[in-house]
RNA sequence: GCUCAAGUGGUGGAAUUGGUAGACACGUUGGAUUCAAAAUCCAAUGUCGCGAGACGUGUGGGUUCGAUUCCCACCUUGAGUACCA
């Protein structure tokens, strides 16, 4: 792993360079030329077509999809493949066992990294764009994926974000009708509303909103009846308190905040009252949780998003507040516990707050609620601990006691979940408990026999509920189906499930996004006819947004669409009589990677995102491979997006993606130096001893296989270690080691270029097959790849020898049959499993094995090379080839196993035990009597043991019972 | 705090209806080849012990003839989530 300038330093010093030789004197074919074969195949595959897939076929269809990439300006390190790497394998492996598969690569190339690019150097976004995809399609085929490329996607493509734009307007022209389960068109909302206004119409839509008759419907003006509209549709506009993060310029979704800050850049975020489009994802929620049962995913990730759409199964209640018409209505989980209410607690910006408190405590709320606003949602978060709060001087009545209950506000309640109001019940919730203890507000205990003297009693399980009236002697369960129906009489509350599921803000105030097809007339959204689609993006001078959160589109003096409807309704004539105005936010970075998988099916279409023939033939996701970092983004909202599509009869499925695996990030493994402080003297790791020393990340490609730094490369790698000293230890500079992610700043990328130029690119999709279980996270060392690298050369040297191909067409011996069986059957099982790992070394036992037995049977050789390739697709192809094969090997099929060559020559030993139990004991022939016997005595009292069970077959090895066989 | 996943040699990792722990590979050591290096090939390589042998899969218990595997408790690491009523 000598850099490239210290080996061609030993090819300058050393007069007879014996490769050099080897190379001139020995012909070309004798040896693995990995670079030739791998070119050659790459072309012969594009040439030739090889994986395109076909939309209609006799044979079942498979679809393997990867998560399409970013195409970043650092292009790809060896960490990227590895995905696409697995589901290469899994797509060549089906389409030898005779599947139609369907194998697509493409770009999601809208996005924030190209866009502030752009801001810094005033290049315009889609030029970055283009070359970054030019270098990853470059660094994608050297690596001999077998995408078929004629159906390539890009999100910011218009031919593609057409269809964005389209099904943007499919949700705005469509509502969730609870009573069929199902979004329906606008239109059977408009007739309902019209034949029986809105009191029998069971929506998901905006909270509080007016009831109205048929005759109010249609005595409405055009403008109501829109503004009503918008708190059905699916897609809405609406004034939301939304997540603002000042240094993008722009609002994030709440999956795009990580602990309080935004993921991209780490900019603080703050609350702010916004009017932005949403996405009444909402409406799916249960939908969304009920279809994870339905999927082959891991649990962790369906746990993920379970806890994101958090149902919580409750009631409703609502109390009110004495001498007033008010009533507080909360949201518990625990109806059961209503009588160990002492008090209620509202979130500081509730809007019964201001309304209820009493003169006296004006001003201690007031400064309350000023003190709390100023806290950051991250300030928020950090001192959870404390505990704080203001009286109201306002009471609720209790529903049944009707004892007077006081209202207090706490920070501890959130505006943002159920009612933004809560019963507090001190005895059976925590935080309940603490504020009560804090404002010495009683605590009064409603379970039987629990000690609550030091903390509250959370558990529903194990729980009598005692001084509650009617509700004494019940359980957690039969109280609370009480409880509820007793609130129900009285009309104060009644079952209810709430969701933490929040509607997805749908507005980005960015450039290099999708343009919404809306404009507004007299304040309210219109859609663009379809027939214009797409909107495409307006030529702009600056992208930056401006710090009000303008967004950079209203720069745009010309919108590049040229049709009629275009000059009614550009920006350039807002001062024609009827005031029109473009949207100008543009869409996030999920609206485009939410139905990608379907324009796979049907890149070219310009009549609709796909027909309905391949859509109906392709159907779904069989096998989806990405990282798990989308756990809670991409693949939730895709999946509402596919149900919303299902709902409006565009598509037939209900889930995309049948199977998902997630693959774990390869890490890269840092180099450090240690520098003595104050000086320029390195010591190597294990003389560190007491020196000051001082950690220095070094480039990865200085450090050999043991872990021994080329201190000449380092010299030269940056001027002011040029005149670096060392301290060695047996004359070497012994590097530290550390796991870190694989970033430029810690010179521990690798790069999948150097790695195809110096091992091949099989060697590079073995070994990363090769490093460990696909699902873990995993450290990147090259030094390990010269082993998959040397299998590889032990494979060519079985197949082709000194004097040309080895192959004849002897019989195969048992052994060699036995070889090629147990491979068939292993390599099978581990596809299957994903278990790639395992395979390589399964190959790696064969090829030494057919090499010990001589091998050079076509019988055996022939089938071998098959299932190997499709982790080494160009060694394969090649020797295929020189096998005398003119079609690919990818049309060859899978070698069918057969168990019979792998059972050794058995014998039954019928035995009786204790006179009465039988057992079949099979043993290999070649075991002696004695041996028989001892392995028998020696489980004696093992056998004593089974008596009484239903006999079974046992087989035993020498010394040991191997197996029980039922 | 909660949820999930995982702890095996110097390293990456094998081993499942409970049955020879450490496959395979890297690294290391020794040898062959070479003027020399690279490449290649052969051998050794869990720990202790000259040896027979003993010990050994995070820790402590349990079930079992038998446990890396199953159960309980704990420790550690990683991921997700976080005042969700």
């Amino acid at each position: 792993m000598f850099s490239q300038r210290r080996y061609v330093i030993l090819l300058k010093i050393s007069f007879a360079p014996l490769r050099l030789c080897e190379i001139l004197t020995i012909p070309s074919f004798m040896n693995y030329h990995f670079n030739e074969i791998e070119k050659k195949w790459q072309d012969y595959w594009a040439k030739n077509q090889t994986f395109k897939a076909e939309n209609n076929s006799t044979l079942p269809k498979y679809y393997v999809l990867d998560m399409f990439p970013y195409p970043s300006g650092a292009g790809l390190h060896v960490g990227h493949p590895l995905g696409y790497i697995a589901s290469d394998i899994y797509a060549r492996y089906k389409r030898h066992k005779g599947f139609n598969v369907l194998h697509p690569q493409g770009y999601d190339s809208f996005g924030l990294p190209a866009e502030q690019y752009a801001i810094q150097t005033g290049q315009h976004p889609a030029l970055t764009t283009e070359e970054n995809i030019k270098t990853y399609r470059r660094q994608l085929d050297q690596i001999g994926f077998s995408f078929d490329w004629s159906r390539e996607v890009r999100t910011s493509d218009p031919s593609y974000y057409k269809w964005t734009q389209w099904i943007f307007i499919q949700l705005f022209e469509s509502w969730y009708n609870n009573d069929t389960n199902k979004a329906e068109s606008i239109e059977t909302l408009t007739a309902l509303f019209a034949s029986e206004g809105n009191k029998n119409v069971n929506a998901v839509c905006d909270d509080h909103i007016e009831s109205f008759s048929a005759s109010d419907w249609n005595a409405f003006s055009s403008e109501k009846k829109q503004e009503i509209l918008l708190k059905y549709r699916l897609t809405y506009l609406a004034e939301t308190e939304v997540n603002w993060c000042p240094a993008l310029g722009t609002v994030l979704a709440n999956d795009e905040i990580v602990n309080g800050v935004s993921e991209r850049g780490g900019h603080p975020v703050v609350r702010k009252k916004m009017t932005q489009w949403s996405m009444r994802i909402s409406a799916y929620a249960e939908r969304l949780l009920q279809g994870l049962d339905t999927i082959d995913w891991t649990e962790s990730l369906k746990e993920s998003q379970r806890n994101w759409i958090g149902k919580s199964v409750g009631a409703h209640v609502e109390f009110r507040v004495q001498s007033s018409e008010f009533r507080v209505s909360v949201f518990t989980t625990r109806p059961d516990t209503i009588f160990g209410v002492s008090f209620m607690t509202l979130a500081p910006e509730h809007d019964l707050v201001s309304k209820i408190t009493t003169s006296e405590q004006k001003q201690k709320v007031e400064a309350y609620i000023q003190a709390t606003a100023k806290r950051s949602e991250r300030d928020r978060m950090s001192d959870v601990k404390k505990i704080s709060g203001a009286f109201t001087g306002a009471y609720a009545e209790h529903p049944f006691t009707k004892e007077a209950i006081p209202i207090w506000i706490g920070d501890y309640v959130l505006a943002g979940y159920g009612t933004g109001a809560v019963m507090s019940v001190p005895c059976g919730d925590q935080r309940d408990y603490d504020f009560a203890k804090h404002f010495n507000i009683p605590i009064p205990n409603i379970f039987e026999g629990v000690d609550i003297s030091e903390e509250a009693y959370v558990s529903k399980d194990n729980v009598i509920i005692a001084n509650s009236d009617f509700l004494n002697g019940l359980s957690y369960k039969e109280a609370t189906k009480k409880v509820i129906s007793e609130l129900e009489k009285l009309n104060q509350g009644e079952g209810k499930t709430n969701y933490r599921l929040r509607d997805a803000v749908f507005s980005r105030q960015r450039y290099w996004g999708e343009p919404f097809p809306v404009y507004y007339v007299n304040g309210m959204p219109q859609m663009i006819d379809k027939k214009h689609l797409p909107i495409r993006l307006p030529e702009v001078e600056k992208y930056l947004p401006t710090e009000t959160g303008e967004p950079p589109l209203g720069r745009a003096d010309v919108w590049a669409w040229d049709t009629e409807q275009c000059s009614v309704v550009s920006n350039q004539l807002i001062d024609n009589k009827t005031v029109f105005a473009l949207e100008l936010n543009t869409m996030p970075g999920w609206a485009g990677s939410s139905w990608y998988f379907f324009r796979y099916m049907d890149a070219h279409n310009d009549e609709a995102f796909a027909s309905e023939e391949s859509l109906s033939y392709w159907k779904d996701v069989d096998l989806y491979i990405g990282g798990s970092e989308h756990a809670t983004g991409h693949l939730l909202y895709s999946r509402f997006w596919v149900k919303f599509l299902k709902d409006r009869g565009f598509v037939s499925i209900e889930e995309p993606f049948k199977k998902l695996i997630n693959q774990g990030m390869i890490l890269g493994t840092s180099a450090l130096v240690y520098r003595i402080e104050g000086t320029q003297k390195f010591v190597s790791k294990n003389l560190i001893g007491d020196y000051k020393v001082q950690e220095i990340h070094v480039d990865v490609n200085f450090v050999n296989a043991s872990d021994e730094m080329d201190i000449e490369a380092f010299k030269v790698w940056r001027s002011d270690f040029e005149s670096a000293e060392f301290i060695l230890e047996d004359g070497k500079y012994i590097v530290g080691r550390e796991v870190d992610k694989m970033s430029k700043s810690k010179y521990n990328v690798v790069n999948p270029d150097s790695i195809c130029e110096q091992y091949g690119a099989d060697s590079l999709r073995l070994y990363e097959m090769f490093l460990g279980p696909l699902e873990q996270a995993k450290p990147w060392n090259t030094a390990g790849i010269t082993g998959v690298n040397g299998f590889l050369k032990k494979l060519w040297k079985l197949y082709v020898g000194d004097n040309g191909l080895n192959v004849t067409d002897s019989e195969p011996t048992p052994d060699n049959l036995k070889t090629l069986h147990k491979t068939i059957k292993k390599v099978e099982e581990d596809i299957e499993n994903f278990s790639f790992n395992t395979s390589v070394s399964t190959f790696m036992i064969a090829v030494n094995e057919l090499t010990a037995q001589k091998c050079t049977s076509k019988a055996i050789l022939e089938p071998f090379l098959v299932l190997l390739s499709p982790y080494a697709p160009h060694i394969t192809e090649e020797l295929w080839s020189q096998l005398g094969h003119d079609e690919s090997i990818s049309r060859a099929s899978f070698p069918e196993f057969d168990a019979s060559h792998l059972v050794e020559s058995t014998k039954n030993y019928p035995i009786s035990f204790n006179g009465k139990m039988k057992f079949t004991l099979e043993l290999p022939m070649d075991l002696s009597a004695a041996e028989i016997e001892k392995a028998v005595m020696a489980h004696e009292k093992t056998m004593a043991h089974l008596e009484g069970r239903t006999p079974k077959k046992v087989i035993i090895v020498p010394g040991k019972i191997v197996n029980i066989v039922g």
